[in-house]
DNA sequence: TTACAATGCTAAATCGTTTTATTGTTAATT
DNA sequence: AATTAACAATAAAACGATTTAGCATTGTAA
């Protein structure tokens, strides 16, 4: 019950093994096989249930049929996780499998994890990327290899990617908290010179401007334990007294801003309002629910993993840029909803 | 600037391949290359930063150093996500990648995944199998190729797992429940000949059945609508006024439960007092926080990679049994905690 | 009748390894 | 001096596909 090669099929036929893999190439016209030839082939093919063996395909075309996906983290469910999911998905009905990693957002980690891959095994990657990989991805793309950033881009790099519209929704958001008759707003982000961390960023200022309001804003650490981090907002809110209501910049910061709040015994929304960005499946079943800012997951998927296929099919060349940019859409709960509205 | 082989370090040295090949995978004692000609091949191949064509190897030696990684979903945060990510980190630094998919616990997905990577495609699989595909496991067993099973294992099946311990944690969990005061105790669960789940119920039962108490079981439909279980727990719980406390069974009931409760206007833990089975990352940080028995993630990945390694290497056989049951851990938190104490 | 193209198929090289079988040396034993 | 043993290294055959170049055969035009 050994599985079967191209040879035992030319064998079983009488038929050269050449014959046989154009006809499974889907070459046969252009290779002038007998339409009688084909048929009986691909018969046989079918009712032996033969597959092609894809260690000596990879080895023989260069082209491993395997697509890397590396976040930032797999087991932030938050976001990555249902992308990854789906991506796998799209990508295996189509004939590609998927190989995860997580990047930690660390660049010298990233850039260990591309080299490892770069023996020609992976013909396609998507990233997450930390700050600092450029040159790898230059490398990459000059090899022909394609890269398909996603939810973020690098400033400087030409590189194809989808991401939300980052700028435009965070500015909605804030626009929102200002509707809904809140007057100080602070903003909770992280140290990063990430282009859509920015976005999110100046999104917020231009609201505040808008709505002439001081900005309040604190950038905390990425790579620091969490509980600093948790410090720094509890001092934050507690030497900003005046403030009522928060825009967290990610999932993450949300979580620890909903743990100094438990802390501080801060009623939401009637003591500070909140929103965050980045949907969690958890959000809406808080109490009171999350306000938060959802990334269309299956429109990102959809995306990214269309510009890797087209590329890897030669549609276009791997240092061709296209970018796409979505958008966010904006959930609101109970968070964020002013009991009393204003005079 | 393109990849070298094992030739090319071959002619460079005026060195036969063989002998390289030899030198490379570490036979060189036993094929008795003098010391000065492994030195010079191992210094040479430091040196040009050669590293073997990943693909040949496979093709070769019908080893394709890829492990797949198959959970129930791996968008659910709650616990398949973080064991993937630390498998994978695991299995990284030993030389193996991983692949991974999600069973959505349907037995026929899986059985297609399964077949799909049986090309001798992947050395080795790691499972949260749904019920059903016993056949599929002793046929990869038959071939020598290893499966653990990880979470849960199949009735009748003599294959390689690693657990919690189902029965004594659910009892555990019950049993505090039962000395923090609550009387009517009920347990949601899901329909499901599944060992562990069955295990969980056992423990919830006899706990109660200790105490004296009625045991109270609700199962839900894994593959219905959320929208339905919501209804199904909401009605329950009405037509039984007298439940003072709710034991869910998994994560994924739980936050049906939340929604019901939320719905409800129940108090946690005032008016229900409650406990999941599968800790996550925000039950700490709902309000109130959720009591919940946590999977020692760590532990539980570990000994699946080492079981896994260990029959990879020879050590056993595939179809020897090694079934390992790790103790979970009670994380009491606010919703189990009954504020006044009965008299 | 010869030349030439179109048709239908195949031999053999190749991808980069691993591994079996073998060949020359030199040293030791009879 | 002839045989054997140990040592060092290698040639060549896989692994299972893809692909280039080419070989017969038949039909058509000159």
């Amino acid at each position: 019950m050994k599985k079967l090669s191209i040879r035992d099929i030319g064998r079983e036929l009488g038929v050269s093994i050449t014959t046989v893999s154009f006809i499974l190439n889907g070459k046969a016209k252009e290779k002038r096989i007998s339409e009688a030839l084909t048929k009986k082939v691909l018969d046989f093919v079918e009712k032996v249930n033969y597959t092609p063996n894809v260690m000596a395909q990879a080895l023989r075309t260069g082209k491993s049929k395997l697509i890397c996906l590396m976040v930032e983290d797999i087991s932030n469910n938050f976001f990555f996780s249902q992308v990854a999911r789906l991506i796998e998905e799209k990508a295996h009905s189509n004939g590609y499998r998927v190989i995860f990693c997580s990047t930690d957002n660390d660049k010298t980690k990233t850039k260990e994890l591309i080299k490892l891959f770069r023996d020609r095994l992976i013909d396609g990657y998507i990233i997450t990327p930390p700050e600092g990989i450029e040159k790898e991805i230059v490398r990459l793309l000059d090899d022909n290899i394609p890269v398909i950033l996603a939810d973020r881009n690098l400033p400087g790099l030409r590189c194809s990617s989808v991401m939300v519209d980052n700028y435009e929704s965070s500015f909605n958001a804030t626009q929102h908290l200002i509707n809904q008759g809140f007057e100080n707003i602070s903003y909770f982000s992280i140290e990063s010179n990430q282009p859509q961390m920015a976005d999110r960023l100046r999104g917020y200022e231009s609201a505040m401007a808008n709505a002439n309001r001081q900005p309040l804003v604190k950038n905390l650490d990425y790579y620091a334990p969490a509980e600093k981090n948790i410090e720094q907002i509890s001092d934050y809110i507690q030497q900003n007294p005046q403030i009522d209501a928060i825009f967290f910049a990610t999932n993450y910061i949300c979580n620890w801003g909903l743990e100094v709040l438990r802390k501080l015994k801060y009623k939401i929304p009637d003591r500070v309002g909140l929103v965050s960005y980045d949907d969690t499946n958890l959000f809406k079943l808080y109490n009171p629910s999350i306000t938060a800012v959802a990334q269309p997951i299956e429109q990102i998927s959809e995306n990214i993993l269309r510009l890797m296929l087209d590329t890897l099919h030669g549609k276009y060349e791997a240092k061709e840029v296209h970018e796409v940019v979505v958008p966010a859409r904006l959930l609101v709960r109970e968070s964020s909803i002013r009991q009393v509205v204003p005079a």
